[in-house]
RNA sequence: GGGCGCGUAGCUCAAUGGUAGAGCAGCGGCCUUUUAAGCCGUUGGUUAAGGGUUCGAGCCCCUUCGCGCUCACCA
């Protein structure tokens, strides 16, 4: 470990509190309550009249020190807050102080324990009589000042700089309290979502990451090999057909909350690895998917947030159900003059195209057509949360048709912020079809070539067996996240977002 | 992958092609109720890396690396 200027000085503090006898990395503290507590029950008491509550031990983090000659003022701050720290020679004695000035840096571990007061300013305090260090910090904190006025948190020049907060998302957290706080809504809107559907009867499931066979979504799959079984094996990219592999199996109401990997581009929305939400829901439809959806959405928000409006971008989002329904067809129409039930083929539909002047790529199937209109000329304007429903058969191949319209699934997208959020369909369960409709993506029997997709045969024989009528859905946890804390780009609401790899210096 | 932009002290940022600076942090003083404490003094740089042009480069040119924005990709 290379030592710079600042750090040669701290880590000589080590060697000296040694040869003082102090530890600079004990092993125990004695710690006996949180900085939150301890407010808390000095509140409480300072109700019953009383100035002082003593016997208190705090540990935390040295984040801000005001060192005059005979006192001196700290702040330290751990999960649940922050406190002063004072000290004073009277209490202390002339050595103590000393070994405090000394040998205490910013970001170092501290153990203190004394009386909480309040002090002349009236600020909540710990009154220090002993206090040792915890840890030792030899790496300054990037952070110039970071001060705590009036439960106002005032900033100095506290890192900024992106690549470093997220390659060393430990100094960012240490640092940045508002980023620990989007982390901590993140876990509430986790839990959110599992008590919701916990307490629709619902189980919670765990299916395989490895999978011999990918399916359930159009994304290229990162391959992995296992050595042993001398196999190739996928990182998944949905758990679909898992899921409803358990659906057949009686497990009726399933969900799962994971990790999906897609081997493409990384965007202000898409990261390489993302953790999403997906539930299977027997004799359910794609309209009360949609209801479904309404309700946990309010849910999260009211559990995570204590209200339905939230503010993303700029914009108030109200999640109050019921969404907006725009229906694909007579959207599109509205937004860019097309009805696609006039073009029911991709050269049709491509020559309109073209004579309205729009730029896309030439020779593409008439849904990846519909898809890229849906994403240039809808997706944006969603900005209150909206259900787009009844999507193009040919780019839904595990969704069911629409009755008397074959170029049609039961099929919708939630868009919220124009980003989109979900994916849900009423499922295919006849298994022949299921085949027809494997077969014309390509699938084959029997992969000669690499680059095919095989036919996922046992999926198949699953859907045999018999698959009740069910609605499933998809939804990016992460992008949830995103709107809630009202974060702009998918990197603020992952703790480690992925970076190109970097030389270590 | 393409286009545009950025990379200067621990952090946040300055610096017409002409001696690399400030605030904060750090270090040394003074200071017994501070709140970004204050006052005095002071250290700290391979200007991302490498090459080129020039009397002279943080600045201009080229290459590489990383980051950001954007486009493409993304049932």
């Amino acid at each position: 470990m290379e030592l710079s200027d600042l750090e040669k000085i701290r880590f000589d503090k080590i060697a000296e509190m040694r040869a003082n006898g102090l530890e600079p990395f004990p092993t125990r503290t004695e710690v006996n309550q949180s900085i939150g507590e301890a407010i808390a029950s000095f509140e409480k008491a300072e109700a019953d009249g009383k100035t002082a509550v003593s016997g208190v031990i705090l540990g935390g983090r040295l984040r801000a020190s005001r060192i005059m000659g005979k006192l001196a003022f700290a702040h330290i701050e751990d999960r649940s807050g922050r406190i002063q720290l004072f000290f004073r020679i009277n209490e202390l004695g002339e050595a103590a102080l000393a070994q405090f000035k000394d040998y205490f840096d910013l970001g170092d571990y501290i153990q203190a324990s004394g009386d909480v007061v309040r002090t002349r300013t009236g600020e909540i305090s710990l009154q220090v009589l002993e206090f040792k260090m915890l840890a030792k910090a030899i790496t300054p904190l990037p952070a110039a000042k970071d001060e705590l006025v009036d439960g106002v948190l005032v900033r100095h020049a506290t890192l900024a700089d992106p690549e470093t907060r997220f390659r060393q998302r430990y100094a960012d957290l240490a640092v940045n309290e508002e980023v620990r706080k989007v982390f901590r809504t993140r876990a509430s809107i986790v839990k959110a979502i599992r008590n919701f559907f916990d307490d629709h009867d619902f189980i919670e499931v765990e299916t395989p990451i490895l999978q011999p066979i990918y399916g359930g979504a159009a994304a290229k799959p990162f391959v992995t090999h296992h050595n042993q079984l001398k196999q190739d094996l996928f990182l998944r990219i949905s758990f679909e057909l898992y899921l409803k592999r358990l659906v057949v199996g009686g497990l009726d109401r399933v969900y799962e909350i994971g990790r999906d990997f897609r081997n493409e581009g990384v965007s202000y929305k898409h990261n390489p690895e993302f953790t999403q939400l997906e539930f299977y829901w027997a004799y359910a439809d794609y309209l009360q998917v949609m209801e479904l959806t309404e309700q946990f959405i309010a849910h999260v928000c009211d559990q995570v947030l204590g209200t339905r409006k939230v503010i993303y971008d700029g914009h108030e989002i109200d999640f109050n159900p019921p969404w907006k329904r725009v229906d694909l067809r007579q959207g599109l129409i509205d937004a860019c003059g097309i009805d696609i039930n006039q073009y029911p083929t991709a050269e049709t539909l491509a020559e309109i195209m073209q004579q309205k002047g729009m730029k896309f790529k030439p020779g593409e199937a008439r849904g990846k057509l519909i898809d890229f209109l849906l994403g240039e000329y809808l997706e944006p304007t969603f900005i209150q949360p909206t259900f787009l429903y009844d999507y193009p058969r040919d780019i839904s191949p595990l969704a069911k048709n629409r009755p008397g319209d074959p170029s049609t699934v039961e099929r919708f997208e939630g868009f919220v912020g124009g980003m989109e959020l979900c994916n849900a369909f009423t499922e295919l369960n006849d298994p022949l079809e299921q085949e027809a409709r494997f077969l014309e993506m390509g699938r084959e029997y029997k992969a000669e070539d690499e680059e095919r997709h095989p036919m996922d045969e046992d999926y198949l024989r699953a859907m045999s067996y018999g698959m009740p009528p069910q609605g499933g859905f998809g939804m990016g946890i992460d992008r949830l996240c995103m709107l809630l804390t009202d974060r702009r780009t998918i990197r603020e609401v992952l703790l480690f977002p992925h970076l190109r790899e970097r030389d270590q210096d």
